[in-house]
RNA sequence: GCGGAUAUAGCUUAGCUGGUUAAAGCGCCAGAUUGUGGCUCUGGAGACCGUGGGUUCGAGUCCCACUAUUCGCCCCA
């Protein structure tokens, strides 16, 4: 037996409406802050990644996708969406859009690890990025994004941290702290930490490991070594949140994996999750089109795990029902009948109804229960009797009555007494 | 890459200190007379008990290895 690839998922059809429900609510959200989609490549040039998001990541480093294609390209499965999306907003010219240039997308994204709750080798990320603003409102109104679309999908339990990483002026000298601060203090690192400390100073703020944590109790904080324009970068950005009544908490720890943040990295946490309890994260990234391009263009945006959204709405019992039920189910009695059957259903589909017939030869029982089962609103028995007559017995399934209803007016029926309609219309 | 846990029908599980044809519920299929669902009843299909080796007269049950799954570490959505 050949199994599915370690760390991946099949969605099967009984869970389809649910990532439909997803990703429809973020659409919508999407159009409501006038943001529009774009799809770039399943795979792309290693060398985006290498460039983009930075070799000294862990992402980079060793979870990447990475193969010779038969031309002996180096090609790599994403690992995440915005280098991909930097490079089609080069590519393209789109630098020539009005600004701010404002995209959203969904994605697969693909990363070597070791899978856990809530961690995939193969997981789905909606995402948006905006080009071209350096105001701290643009990373206002992105959070707000993930924050309508959460208040859409009705989740709670959600924390939104955010912090500032400086830039380009002010990071260095505060590498140089905290450096000065763990080197002191060295022995008490984890080993990790210690190789981190030279590679990549800002990465040992997040490690978890006790004795790391405890001597970041004292580290120096990154918001207390920002440049002039930092520091007013950060302050607008809290003073806007305060604003639309957002709420969140400053947290110095944060730091996100990614090498092209700059100024505001933020994240949404859930109380539903396990240990990876992130769901949203992103931030600025002024520094990433100039390291790809050359030419400096400001942007910021944020990734969201569907498969972690999808179980905080498990794990919170919020019941997505699935409500694409069949109008009407033709019910041929007999072999004789289907020919008739078939082309009735298929006149109706052409009307707009959504009919199903039968296709397993059963009885007339049991297609009647099989028409219960796939929750059929009505059933149309059509049998030689019907045929003659020239109208088909029409049961309805939630009530039990039966009335003969011509096959011309069939859809009439169907969708006059469908009280429902105008509720299913709504969702 | 490193730890811990688990592995019996499609799903959820039972299987007592090793002992004959491996159970149950749900689901699936079919019937309970003549063309009618939900409830009930009856029957059926479906398991090389994760794989390989060992101990034993005898292994689903004990031991070892491997594999897979799962939770956690690192890191991330």
């Amino acid at each position: 037996m050949i199994s599915i690839p370690k760390g991946t998922k099949d969605m099967l059809p009984s869970e389809a409406h649910k990532w439909h429900f997803i990703e429809e609510r973020a659409r919508k959200t999407a159009k409501l802050f006038n943001i529009r989609e774009i799809r770039t490549p399943t795979f792309e040039h290693t060398e985006l990644f290498l460039r983009g998001v930075g070799d000294t990541t862990d992402i980079v480093g060793k979870e990447m996708y990475t193969f010779a294609d038969k031309g002996g390209r180096s090609m790599t499965l994403k690992p995440e969406g915005t280098a991909s999306v930097a490079r089609a907003f080069i590519e393209n010219g789109l630098i020539n859009e009005p600004m701010p240039l404002k995209m959203y997308y969904f994605t697969s994204v693909f990363r070597y690890e070791r899978p856990q709750a809530g961690r995939l080798r193969e997981h789905h990320q909606f995402g948006i990025e905006y080009f071209g603003s350096k105001s701290p409102s643009a990373d206002c109104e992105i959070i707000a994004v993930a924050d309508t679309f959460f208040k859409k999908l009705g989740i709670d339990g959600l924390s939104l941290f955010i912090n500032s990483i400086g830039c380009r002026a002010c990071r260095p000298s505060y590498n140089e702290a905290l450096k000065e601060y763990l080197w002191g203090n060295a022995q008490n690192l984890c080993p990790a930490c210690r190789d981190r400390l030279e590679r990549n100073p800002l990465r040992v703020l997040d490690c978890k490991e006790p004795g790391c944590s405890k001597l970041l109790e004292g580290a120096p904080k990154t918001t207390n070594h920002l440049c002039v324009e930092c520091v007013e970068h950060f302050d607008r950005l809290r003073e806007y949140l305060g604003a639309i009544g957002i709420e969140y908490c400053v947290n110095p720890r944060i730091v996100r994996g990614l090498d092209y943040y700059t100024k505001t990295v933020f994240e949404f946490t859930s109380s539903h999750l396990g240990a990876q309890s992130t769901v949203c994260g992103g931030g600025r990234y002024d520094d990433l089109i100039e390291q790809l391009w050359g030419k400096s263009v400001p942007g910021a945006g944020f990734g969201l795990g569907l498969e972690r959204l999808l179980l905080i709405l498990d794990s919170m019992e919020r019941r997505i029902s699935d409500r694409n039920y069949p109008e009407l189910y033709v019910a041929p009695v007999g072999k004789d009948c289907l020919a008739f059957c078939l082309k009735l259903t298929q006149s109706l589909r052409q009307e707009g109804v959504k009919v199903e017939t039968d296709h397993m030869e059963r009885s007339l029982k049991a297609q009647l229960k099989y028409a219960d089962k796939i929750r059929a609103r009505f059933v149309a028995i059509v049998g030689s009797y019907e045929i003659e007559a020239g109208e088909a017995t029409v049961r309805d399934m939630s009530r039990g009555g039966e009335q003969k209803v011509s096959f011309a007016k069939l859809k009439e029926y169907i969708k006059g007494t469908g009280l429902r309609r105008h509720i299913w219309r709504n969702f």
